[in-house]
RNA sequence: GGACGCUUAGCUCAGCUGGUUCAGAGCGCCGCCCUUACAAGGCGGAGGUCGUAGGUUCGAUCCCUACAGCGUCCA
C-alpha cells in the first residue's frame, strides 16, 4: 500500500476505476426474482449531440439515484441509449454532402440513408463516451438506439395497431412547414419569438359601390391567396357589407364579404382578409364558410402558378416587397404602421415557419390524453416539483392532434402501403399489406415516402428498450420503471406521450407476476418524474451555443475532476429552481474532494503508525464499540443523523440538500471536530490497544461516510475506500448503503458536546479578539455553580487543551476576582483567560458590551412576548415555558458579564 | 392577455409546509497562523429591519391579498 499524495489528483483515479467497474459488470442489472427492481431510462440524447451542462446535471442526478438504490440492495437498472434525431442528424449529413459538392437528391434515398448510418457509426457514440467520463453507472450492455431493429419493430407495431384502431389518420391540414427542411413540424417544434414587422392597411374596392374595405395584415403577400373578407357579425359598422363582393387588388378576383365570430372587432379596422391555405385560423374559417383554398406557394415558399405571372417564382419575402410596392403604386395601400408580433420559427434552423396546406399523418390525441391525465391526478405518476402538474393538465385538456409525418429521409419510414388503385393500409410488412388490401403477391406496392416524427419512437422508450413488442422477462421485471429525470421543456414532447403510450400498449402485456396488467399503477411508464432545473450562466442567461457561454463539461472535468463537477452540480441544484453555473464554482467540489482525501490520508498515516503490519487488513465490521468517549458517541450520533437526513432528502428528490448533509457531516463534524478530538487519543497516553480500537472506529465512521458520499462522488470515494483496507476485489459501488441505527442518536451526548464546543469557541474567540498568536498557549479558569459542568471540564480537559491551545485548567470559587482576565459565559459557566500584559482592555470591554447588548435585545424580545397576556394564554405551554427559561438564563449571563466588565479595570 | 415561479449578507443561494438565540452556508472581505491530514487549509471577525404595502395570528422570512421588478411557459 502506498502513501497518498498530498492533494487529491482525480486524473490518476477516474479512468482506472471506471474501467474496473465496467469490466467487472458492476453496472449490469438482470432479472433477479428475489430482488426489487429500481429502473431509470435515460432521456436519450441526440446521437448528434455533445455533452452539455444540461446533460451533466440530468445524468448526475440519475446516477446519484441509481447508485444509491443499487447500494441499498435494489436491482438497479439504468438503461442508456441515444435518439436518432431525424431532422438534426439529416442536417449534419446534408451539410457534409454540401461540402462534397453534392446533395441527398443526387445521392438518392437509399444511398443517403446508408450515409447517415455510416456517419452514426463513426461519430454517433461521442456523447456516450463523454457520459462515461462523468462516471455514470449506466448498464451499457443494454444500450439502445431509437433506429435499432427492435425499436423499429416497436414503432411499426404501434403504428399499425393505432391505425387499425382508427387512432392514426391521414388528412389535409395546415401544418407548420419549415421551408428549409421542406418538412412539416409538430406544434411543439415551432418556437415563437417577438419580431418587429409592419401592419399594412390595404383597401379592397367593393363591387357595386364606391366604398372600400380596408383590411390590416402583417403578411401582404398572402393576399394573392385571399378568398374572402371577414367581419364580425355583431360589428354594426360593416353589417350592410356582408354578402357583397370585394375586388382583390392586383389579382382582380371577386371575393365574398362574410361574417364570422372569430373576427376581432378591435384589431386593425375590424375587417380581415381570409387566406384559408396560409393561415390556421383562416383555414378553419374557410371550412366554416366553404371557401376555396388557394395555395400560392411551392414547398420552398416561392410563389407558384396560382398567382399573376409577374409574381410567379418570387421568394415569399421578395414577393412581399413587390406587392407592397405595387399596392402603393396603384393606390391600394392606405397606411403602414410598425407592429410587433410573434413569429414562429423552426426549432432547428430558425427559418420562419410557413403555415402550409398539405397531406399529413396525425395521431388522435383525445382518447389517449384522458387516462394519461387521470394517472397524474391520482398520483400514480408523481411530478417533482408538483407544480408541473398544472402545466401538464393545461396541455392535456387542450390537446390537439399530433402531426407525425415528416418529409425527410432519416427516420422510421411510415409503414403505410399503397396499391395501384390508390387504396392504402398500414402494415408490419408488404406481405401483411397485400393481405389487408386483398392484393396478390405480384401486385406492386408503394410505401409512403414520409418518415415519422422522432418523438414517435421515443415515446415508446420505457418499453421498447426492454424488448417490446416481444413479451419477455426484462419487460415484466423492469417496466414500469421508477424515476424519470428530465427537463420541463419536454414535458409535452416526451413525458406526456410516454405516459400515454405505456398506458395504451402495456395493457395487453403481462406484469411482474406474469398475469395481465390490470391496475393503472402497473401501466404507467414511471412512478416519479424529477424535472431538473435549467442551467444558466453566471449572468442568468440560458446556456447556448450561439452565446458561447456554455462551458465544455470535459474541460471542467479536466480542470477540476468528475467528482468535483458532479458534487458542485448536485450541490447547486435545488428542486425546481434554475442553476447559475460557472466552472469556477467547481472549486466547491474540488475543495471538498481534497478535504475528504486528506481526512483519509490522515487516517491512513496514523493507522500505519499505530498498527502492526499484520493488523493492516482491518475488519471494519462490526463497529468497535469499546472505549467510547464523548467524541465517539457524538460522531456516531451525528453520523446517524446524517444518514437519516440524507435518506429523507433524497427520497424527496432534494438532491442539493442531500449533498449538503454529507458535506456538513464530513467537513464540519468529522474533520473539524472529530478528527481533532481523536488526535488527543492517538497522541495521548492511552494503551496501544485502546488507540487501535479508536483508530478502527474512526476508520469505520469514515468508511460509512465514503459509502454515503459514493453516489455523489464515486471516484474519490472508491479510491479511498480501497485504500482503507483490503477489499478483496469488492467495489464500493456494490457495498451496502448505511442504514440508520437509532441507538446511536443521543440528544444528551449532543448537548454535552455542544457545551464543550461552545467553551472551545469561547476561548478561541478570546484568543482571536485579543490577537494572541496561535503558537502561544493560555491558561483557563472556570467558575460554575453546577457540579455537572465542572465535571465535564475535568473529563474533557484534554480536548480544550488541544483545540483551544490551553496550557492549564483550573477552577475558581465564586467571589474570587481574576485580575486582567478576558471572560465569557457559556451556558451559565464562566470562562476566564488571564491575560496579564496581553489584554487589550478597550477591545475586551467592547467584546463584553457587545455580548451584553446582544443578550439584552434578546431579553427585550422575550419580555414583550411574556408581557403579552394573550401569548401566555394561547401559545402552547412548552413554548411559554421555554421562553421563561431563556429569559432566566439570559439574565443570569448578563449579570455575570456585567460583573466581569466592572472588574476589568485592573 | 392567461398560468407558474423567483425577490434573504457585496456575490451565488439554503431555510423541508408559522415558536429550538432564526436570521444561515459557500465565495468575497478584514485580522492572526505554513499548529506533524489538508494554504484547495485552520482559527477568529465584520456584513442583512428576509422586494414594497396591507391582512391572518398570541407570534410571520415562512400563510393570505395587492403592487413592483425579474424569469419561464402558453395564447
Amino acid at each position: 500500500m502506498q502513501e497518498l499524495s498530498k492533494a487529491y489528483n482525480p486524473k490518476d483515479v477516474e479512468e482506472r476505476w471506471y474501467r474496473f467497474w465496467e469490466t467487472n459488470g458492476h453496472f449490469h442489472a438482470e432479472v433477479r426474482k428475489g430482488k426489487t427492481p429500481y429502473t431509470i431510462v435515460i432521456p436519450p440524447p441526440n446521437v448528434t449531440g455533445i455533452l452539455t451542462m444540461g446533460h451533466v446535471l440530468n445524468n448526475t442526478i440519475q446516477d446519484i439515484l441509481i447508485r444509491w438504490k443499487r447500494m441499498q440492495g435494489y436491482e438497479a437498472c439504468w438503461i442508456p441509449g441515444t435518439d436518432h434525431a431525424g431532422i438534426a442528424t439529416q442536417n449534419v449529413v446534408e451539410k457534409a454532402l454540401a461540402r462534397e459538392g453534392t446533395n441527398r437528391h443526387q445521392l438518392g434515398r437509399e444511398k443517403f440513408v446508408e450515409r447517415v448510418w455510416e456517419w452514426k457509426g463513426e461519430y454517433g457514440d461521442t456523447i456516450v463516451k463523454q457520459l462515461r467520463k462523468l462516471g455514470v453507472s449506466c448498464d451499457w450492455r443494454r444500450e439502445r438506439f431509437t433506429m435499432d431493429e427492435g425499436l423499429s419493430d416497436a414503432v411499426k407495431e404501434v403504428f399499425v395497431r393505432m391505425y387499425d384502431k382508427g387512432l392514426i389518420y391521414r388528412g389535409k391540414y395546415i401544418v407548420n412547414w419549415c421551408t428549409f427542411h421542406q418538412t412539416a413540424l409538430s406544434d411543439d417544434e415551432v418556437e415563437y419569438s417577438e419580431s418587429k414587422g409592419n401592419l399594412w392597411h390595404i383597401q379592397y374596392p367593393i363591387e357595386g359601390t364606391s366604398e372600400h374595405a380596408v383590411v390590416a395584415t402583417t403578411r401582404p403577400e398572402t393576399m394573392l391567396g385571399d378568398t374572402a373578407i371577414a367581419v364580425n357579425p355583431r360589428d354594426e359598422r360593416y353589417k350592410k357589407l356582408v354578402g357583397k363582393k370585394a375586388l382583390l387588388p392586383l389579382v382582380g378576383r371577386k371575393i365574398p364579404i362574410i361574417a364570422d365570430e372569430f373576427v376581432d372587432m378591435s384589431f386593425g379596422t375590424g375587417m380581415v382578409k381570409v387566406t384559408p391555405a396560409h393561415d390556421p385560423n383562416d383555414y378553419l374559417m374557410g371550412q366554416r364558410h366553404e371557401l376555396p383554398q388557394i395555395n400560392i406557394f411551392d414547398e420552398t415558399a416561392h410563389l407558384n402558378e396560382s398567382v399573376p405571372k409577374q409574381y410567379e417564382g418570387l421568394d415569399r419575402f421578395e414577393c412581399r416587397k413587390q406587392i407592397v410596392k405595387d399596392l402603393e403604386a396603384q393606390g391600394f395601400l392606405v397606411k403602414v404602421e410598425p407592429h410587433v408580433h410573434n413569429v414562429g420559427k423552426c426549432y432547428r434552423c430558425h427559418t420562419v415557419i410557413e403555415p402550409y396546406l398539405s397531406d399529413q399523418w396525425f395521431v388522435k390525441m383525445k382518447p389517449l390524453a384522458a387516462p394519461a391525465l387521470r394517472v397524474v391526478h391520482e398520483g400514480k405518476v408523481r411530478f417533482h416539483p408538483q407544480r408541473w402538474e398544472k402545466v401538464y393538465e393545461h396541455w392535456m385538456t387542450n390537446i390537439r392532434d399530433w402531426c407525425i409525418s415528416r418529409q425527410i429521409w432519416w427516420g422510421h419510414r411510415i409503414p403505410v402501403y399503397y396499391g395501384p388503385d390508390g387504396n392504402f393500409t398500414a402494415a408490419r410488412n408488404e406481405e401483411e399489406a397485400r393481405t389487408k388490401l386483398g392484393l396478390d403477391a405480384s401486385t406492386p406496392l408503394r410505401q409512403d415516402d414520409d418518415v415519422l416524427d422522432t418523438w414517435f419512437s421515443s415515446w415508446l422508450w420505457p418499453f421498447s428498450t426492454l424488448g417490446w413488442p416481444k413479451d419477455n422477462e426484462d419487460l415484466r421485471f423492469f417496466n414500469p420503471t421508477d424515476t424519470l429525470v428530465t427537463g420541463p421543456d419536454i414535458i409535452f414532447f416526451w413525458v406526456a406521450r410516454m405516459i400515454m403510450a405505456n398506458l395504451e400498449f402495456m395493457k395487453s402485456e403481462p406484469g411482474h407476476d406474469g398475469k395481465p396488467r390490470k391496475k393503472e399503477d402497473d401501466l404507467v411508464p414511471f412512478r416519479d418524474v424529477y424535472f431538473t432545473s435549467i442551467i444558466r450562466d453566471a449572468q442568468g442567461r440560458k446556456m447556448s451555443k450561439s452565446l458561447g457561454n456554455s462551458p465544455d463539461p470535459l474541460d471542467v472535468i479536466n480542470e477540476y475532476g468528475a467528482d468535483a463537477l458532479r458534487f458542485t452540480t448536485a450541490y447547486l441544484a435545488p428542486l425546481g429552481q434554475d442553476v447559475l453555473f460557472s466552472s469556477d464554482k467547481c472549486e466547491i467540489g474540488r475543495n471538498f474532494a481534497n478535504k475528504l482525501w486528506n481526512a483519509g490520508r490522515f487516517l491512513f498515516m496514523n493507522k500505519t503508525e499505530l498498527m502492526s503490519q499484520d493488523a493492516m487488513a482491518l475488519d471494519l465490521a462490526p463497529l468497535p464499540a469499546e472505549h467510547l468517549d464523548l467524541a465517539d458517541r457524538w460522531i456516531l450520533s451525528r453520523l446517524n443523523h446524517a444518514i437519516k437526513d440524507f435518506d429523507h432528502a433524497l427520497s424527496e428528490f432534494h438532491v442539493n440538500e442531500a449533498t449538503k448533509v454529507i458535506y456538513d457531516f464530513v467537513w464540519h463534524d468529522f474533520c473539524d471536530w472529530y478528527i481533532e478530538l481523536a488526535k488527543t487519543r492517538f497522541y495521548g497516553d492511552e494503551q496501544a490497544e485502546v488507540k487501535r480500537i479508536v483508530m478502527t472506529r474512526a476508520l469505520w465512521v469514515f468508511d460509512r461516510a465514503l459509502r454515503l458520499l459514493h453516489p455523489v462522488m464515486p471516484f474519490v470515494t472508491e479510491e479511498l475506500w480501497q485504500h482503507l483496507t483490503d477489499r478483496k476485489g469488492l467495489s464500493l459501488m456494490r457495498a451496502d448503503f448505511p442504514t440508520v441505527d437509532e441507538q446511536w442518536i443521543d440528544g444528551r451526548t449532543e448537548e454535552d458536546m455542544a457545551f464543550v464546543q461552545n467553551v472551545i469557541s469561547a476561548v478561541r474567540n478570546i484568543r482571536g479578539e485579543n490577537n494572541i498568536a496561535p503558537s502561544k498557549e493560555v491558561a483557563v479558569l472556570v467558575r460554575s455553580e453546577t457540579p455537572e459542568s465542572l465535571a465535564v471540564f475535568a473529563t474533557y480537559e484534554k480536548y480544550l487543551k488541544k483545540l483551544a491551545r490551553v496550557s492549564s485548567m483550573g477552577t475558581i470559587d465564586s467571589g474570587v476576582k481574576p485580575q486582567l482576565a478576558s471572560s465569557a459565559v457559556v451556558q451559565g459557566t464562566e470562562i476566564f483567560v488571564p491575560l496579564e500584559g496581553l489584554i487589550d482592555l478597550g477591545a475586551e470591554r467592547a467584546r463584553l458590551e457587545k455580548e451584553i447588548a446582544r443578550l439584552e435585545s434578546a431579553v427585550e424580545g422575550i419580555r414583550k412576548k411574556l408581557g403579552n397576556p394573550q401569548f401566555v394564554d394561547r401559545a402552547p405551554q412548552e413554548v411559554v415555558q421555554k421562553e421563561r427559561e431563556k429569559m432566566e438564563s439570559f439574565h443570569s449571563n448578563i449579570d455575570k458579564l456585567r460583573l466581569n466588565l466592572e472588574q476589568l479595570h485592573g
